[in-house]
RNA sequence: GCCGCAGUGGCGGAAUAGGCAGACGCCCGGGACUUAAAAUCCCGUGGGUAGUGAUACCCGUGCCGGUUCGACCCCGGCCUGCGGCACCA
């Protein structure tokens, strides 16, 4: 009789086995086939680790176990991102530095991932802190400021009131700091920009080359926003300059009836003295300014404006005479900042048209310009448009287009509402920027032999209200000479963003040790691309578009050998409390892992989070659920005494046993771990039935399982003698022939409805299979047969009136 | 408003080149074991009507219509929920 399932024990015990024999380290050897699996390295906040991470990483080291049974040399690393502001909150509340917290931090974490016995190639662990990995965040930064891609920059950034810092657009939802919650407003700093907007095309048109779920690849192209248009000049009435605007519809230029400047736009200065109305619209203007974003974005309703008396445009298609207004629904930072308006087709100039009482030409037939804009570019026919009319929109837009290059009035344009990366923060606990400003050089890059620049220990880490680093008061420090003149100079304080060292990790991994390089060219041809890349949805617009974008930039340089960094990307859905809402500790719906842990085992909590639903959909905690897979496990565990002295597989099950590695093995592949546990289930329902497994079948099963509850497989493989390690064994082969049954049942339907069933040979023919499907349903067909359907294996369908 | 995803038992969810809807798990009910309970094992479990009963029939995948021998699946029109973007010209 066999001991009872004790979980506590007999995971310590193979994950000290496992350390010891460093039983998943990749090796050296590039002469294997190789695979990169990755999942999101943690950010070690305080509050451990919560039971979401689980769900990503367990996933990834399934597909990790399944690929060294597979024979490939596989690189599953985990590490640190370190750096960032709840550290440095909770070191200034309790006068510890960020250092010591970080260490304990990643200490508690690195535990409570040990405890949940993930393949993770621990030799390879990094952390975003240490001097030794942020060396290279800082030399990369150099190769982009060489490049021309960083920039330091006066521009209105968003400040954060609460973190006391400057944050880049990704990082505001909703009008609000993503991080903390408050308020964002706009405030005038010099910043350091990276200038992401040169690799926007890119970054959109790359994604046809790699594997991403669908959603990610649609909001990264969403957000980065391309469009094609064209921009025209318009000549200003009495003057020599021209009025520049970008748009997407040139079809609609003769329904052109105004234009709009946006309240920040050059020309309201420029032609300040023949204004007539100048004063009312720097009353408008600096009521514009003093809306924050939020209240930008929330009152969007109701459309504002004035018009500018003293100045009007010509439209060079009709040598109309138009109006020129001012209005805020107009964006300085977009296109030329300036739009002409089509009120008949476009729902925004309709409104402004509407509220202010301007003329709307209709010159796309298919609508009601009357009662709202008519939008649809697919069907309209251009009307009252001169050399235009009649054509479709499509055709329009390249004759015009044609016509204003002719004519020197436009040229076609593309646009993106992708901004360049915001890449200061005003705070401490981040890379230093390895840029010196001299009085006479300016902005002076450090020379790679001073690299790491490393922060020094300051006193005070509290973030200042004039927007000033923590690292400005550190005069000593400050105070430098200028790498390219000698004299005196100033080093630059803010720090990088926390997306700066997650921006190009993965590579580190490859070789993570190497100090004259970022890795060896050696190591990121073998290993790079990333095979394998899941995490979080709301890291698509955020470190993903970052990291493609650093990525690209190293590839430009001949830094990595690939375009892409990751050839396939997942996601996962998120862990909800039993109640359905997000975790917090306000709701009060909070789960630990390591209480599971305790309690149920890891392998429990594993197979449970894999078991929960749909591994891209959300899914609700259940203690009910929980207690399932434990007793799952309980049964697999107690088969044991069931194994019999056969070899092979029993005949009545062979076909079953062939299906199940089928199906597991796949699922796998598909994300779909809670079918392949399902049918792991399923498999030992039959063992039970039976009451006798043979060894061989046994083997499979906890074969197939280990990915999921690799430390009670283990052991189960120890009792049972099987030889060697589980974790060396290989992955279980099925033969296709043998998972389909020689004889399947199959429904027999009268007019669409099943009335029986019949077992058929599993290739029989069409006349045997009527024949035995009409008999079975005889009592109810009548003598006017219309038509018998028989497709092999599926169904019999006999339609009778 | 625009884009994307989804809607299936009491619950989490299976099943889509169109072919027996509800796998697997939870909950619940019954039985075995036990002095008893827990645990475990076995059986049942979409809803309804009829029957002592094996069983029979009807209804069932958000709603309305369509295509088809046959629809959770495809098409058209709605409703609801979730996620993203949001004055980007």
């Amino acid at each position: 009789m066999s001991q009872v399932y004790n979980p506590k024990v007999i995971e310590k015990k193979w994950q000290q086995t496992w350390d010891e024999k460093k039983a998943f380290a990749a090796t050296d050897d590039y002469s294997k086939p190789k695979y990169y699996a990755l999942v999101e390295f943690p950010y070690p906040s305080g509050q451990g680790l919560h039971v979401g991470h689980p769900r990503p990483y367990t996933a990834l080291d399934i597909v990790a176990r399944k690929r060294r049974m597979q024979g490939y040399n596989v690189l599953y690393p985990m590490g640190w991102d370190a750096f960032g502001l709840p550290t440095e909150n909770f070191a200034i509340k309790n006068k510890i530095h960020p250092k010591i917290v970080t260490k304990n931090n990643v200490a508690r974490f690195k535990n409570q991932l040990h405890s949940l016995g993930y393949s993770f190639d621990w030799d390879r662990e990094i952390n975003t802190t240490d001097p030794n990995y942020y060396k290279w965040t800082q030399w990369i930064f150099l190769k982009l400021f060489k490049a021309g891609l960083a920039y330091k920059t006066e521009m209105p950034i968003n400040w954060c009131t609460s973190c006391k810092c400057g944050l880049a657009n990704e990082e505001v939802v909703n009008g609000v700091c993503e991080r903390c919650g408050s308020e964002v407003v706009r405030r005038v700093k010099s910043q350091w920009m990276l200038k992401i907007t040169a690799y926007a095309d890119k970054l959109i048109d790359d994604l046809d080359s790699v594997d991403y779920i669908e959603r990610v690849k649609v909001s990264q192209k969403n957000w980065i926003g391309r469009s094609n248009g064209a921009e025209v000049e318009f000549s200003l009435k009495d003057k020599e300059e021209k009025l520049k605007i970008y748009t997407t519809r040139p079809d609609t230029l003769f329904g052109v009836t105004y234009m709009v400047v946006s309240p920040e736009h050059p020309y309201l200065d420029k032609f300040k003295d023949e204004i007539k109305n100048y004063d009312e619209i720097v009353a408008y203007r600096e009521q514009a300014a003093k809306k924050s974003d939020f209240e930008r974005t929330e009152l969007a309703k109701e459309k504002t404006g004035v018009q500018i008396d003293g100045l009007s445009a010509i439209n060079p298609v009709n040598g109309k005479e138009i109006p020129i207004w001012v209005s805020d629904y107009v964006l300085m930072s977009y296109g030329t900042g300036a739009i002409m308006a089509v009120p008949a087709h476009d729902t925004r100039d309709w409104e402004f048209a509407k509220k202010f009482n301007l003329p709307i030409v209709e010159v796309i037939a298919g609508g009601d310009v009357e009662k709202e804009a008519f939008t649809d570019v697919a069907t309209g026919t251009l009307v009252n448009s001169g050399f235009l009319t009649g054509m479709s929109v499509e055709e329009a837009k390249k004759a015009i287009v044609e016509w204003l290059e002719k004519e020197g009035l436009g040229v076609p344009k593309r646009n993106f509402k992708l901004r360049d990366w915001v890449f200061s923060r005003q705070r401490y606990w981040g890379e230093p920027i390895p840029i010196v400003k001299c009085p006479k050089c300016g902005y002076v890059p450090l020379d790679e032999s001073e690299l790491p620049l490393e922060l020094p220990d300051v006193e005070n880490y509290e973030p200042t209200d004039n927007g000033e680093s923590p690292l400005a008061k550190m005069r000593e420090w400050v105070e430098t000479t200028c790498p390219c003149c000698g004299g005196p100079a100033e080093r630059e304080t803010d720090t990088m963003p926390q997306w700066a060292g997650s921006s190009w990790y993965f590579l580190r991994y490859t070789d993570p040790n190497n100090e004259n390089e970022l890795a060896s060219q050696e190591a990121l041809n073998y290993w790079m691309p990333v095979d394998w890349y899941n995490g979080g949805m709301e890291h698509t617009t955020l470190h993903l578009l970052y990291s493609r974008f650093w990525h690209k930039f190293l590839y430009d340089e001949k830094v990595v050998p690939c375009p892409e960094p990751y050839q396939k990307r997942t996601s996962h859905g998120m862990i909800l409390g039993s109640n359905g809402e997000k975790m917090s500790k306000s709701r009060g719906n909070v789960v630990n892992p390591d209480d599971i842990v305790n309690e149920f085992g890891a392998d429990t909590l594993r197979t449970y989070e894999m078991f929960i639903g749909a591994f891209d959909a959300s899914a609700a905690w259940s203690e009910e659920g929980v207690r399932g897979c434990r007793r799952f496990l309980d049964r697999v565990w107690k088969l044991q005494d069931m194994v019999t002295d056969e070899t092979g597989y029993s005949k009545d099950l062979e076909i079953r046993m062939h299906q199940t590695i089928k199906k597991v093995s796949s699922d796998y592949e598909n994300l779909k771990y809670n079918t392949a546990i399902a049918a792991m289930m399923s498999l030992i329902n039959d063992f039970y039935k039976k009451g006798s497994v043979t060894r061989d079948e046994f083997k499979t099963l906890i074969t197939l399982l280990n990915p999921v509850a690799p430390h009670i497989t283990e052991e189960l493989w120890e009792i049972m003698n099987y030889g060697g390690m589980l974790y060396e064994t290989t992955w279980p082969e099925y033969e296709e022939a043998k998972t389909v049954e020689d004889t399947v049942e199959i429904g027999v339907q009268v007019n669409g409805k099943v009335r029986a069933t019949v077992k058929l040979a599993k290739d029989a023919s069409k006349e045997d299979a009527l024949a035995a499907g009409k008999e079975a349903v005889k009592d109810r067909l009548t003598d006017n047969i219309v038509k018998e359907i028989y497709v092999p294996g599926k169904i019999i369908n006999i339609v009778c009136r």
